[in-house]
DNA sequence: CAGAATCCCAAGTGCAGCACTCGGATTTCC
DNA sequence: GGAAATCCGAGTGCTGCACTTGGGATTCTG
């Protein structure tokens, strides 16, 4: 039931893109040394980003990295899904109970277990498809100690 | 963002004694059985389970697993913190906010993200400390075609 | 135009944890 | 006594994490 340090780092890096979100690409050289992070790791985490589109590289001399979208339209979920995979508990529970998927499960009581991971699912993504980019800058610009 | 075998199996199992509560133990063999398990893997399960005084074991010839409490007193987030840990997302989601933890954070990057994890975290809780095994076993005798 | 900065790509590495299996010891009912 | 069960420790193959290494391609700047 964990995050892995992808999906951790690949938040935390895109809600560094967004602050500088209209000024220009961002360095992962950048972002790693604002963030403590390796540099050539969070490059493995920046090639399915912009592959999904989430991200918009620039190459060369002062290049880097833009958002794909406006931070209003990139959630949290459509990171940690490029970067975690689906966001399901267990595999059943990514299959929703109006397709019918309920009659597969051999036994009662895997049945009954999955409506747990079911509503652990939709819990998870109302948590994270409510959170953008957007909401994270609004919440990182409030803070004390800001800078940047 | 899953749960490994260990807590789906372990849940599954849980399930099944609540089912029987009241009626003497249960094997670990009648469990894999019923529910297509590896006996030994589950077993492996169980060790922790009745350290942490969820099941008591008996010994010998129709011995087997019992509830350590009544199904009201234990939940599914009760198992799973058994078997899967803690079930916060990332390490640093594990404070709370009143502990005055917030300040520990070197970068405000990472301190916004660890907001995303700690509503993740309370989400989390809020499904799975919110279902008990009698819950399950209710849904579980309300289903259609469910034997014993 | 050289060279620095940057993205791009592939491969490899050490480690930990998962999902079991195996073999046996101990306890208890019949 | 023997079968049925829990207990216990060890081992195994595999996958994925969290990086590192080493290079290539592209583009701005001096």
């Amino acid at each position: 039931m964990n995050i892995s340090t992808k999906g951790h780092y690949g938040v935390m890096a895109m809600a560094e893109l967004a602050l500088h979100h209209g000024s220009g690409p961002v360095s992962l050289k950048t972002i790693a040394e604002n963030q403590g992070l390796s540099e050539h790791y969070l490059e493995q985490l920046f090639a399915p980003l912009r592959r999904a589109g989430l991200v918009k590289s620039v190459r060369g001399a002062q290049g880097g990295y833009l958002l794909g979208r406006e931070p209003e339209e990139i959630s949290v979920g459509d990171i940690l899904r490029v970067l975690e995979g689906p966001l399901a508990p267990v595999e059943c529970a990514l299959y929703e109970p109006e397709s019918g998927a309920l009659e597969d499960c051999a036994n009662p009581y895997q049945c009954v277990v999955r409506d747990v991971w079911v509503r652990l699912h939709r819990a998870v993504l109302d948590v994270v498809d409510g959170i953008t980019l957007a909401d994270l800058c609004d919440q990182a610009r409030r803070r004390p100690r800001f800078y940047i």
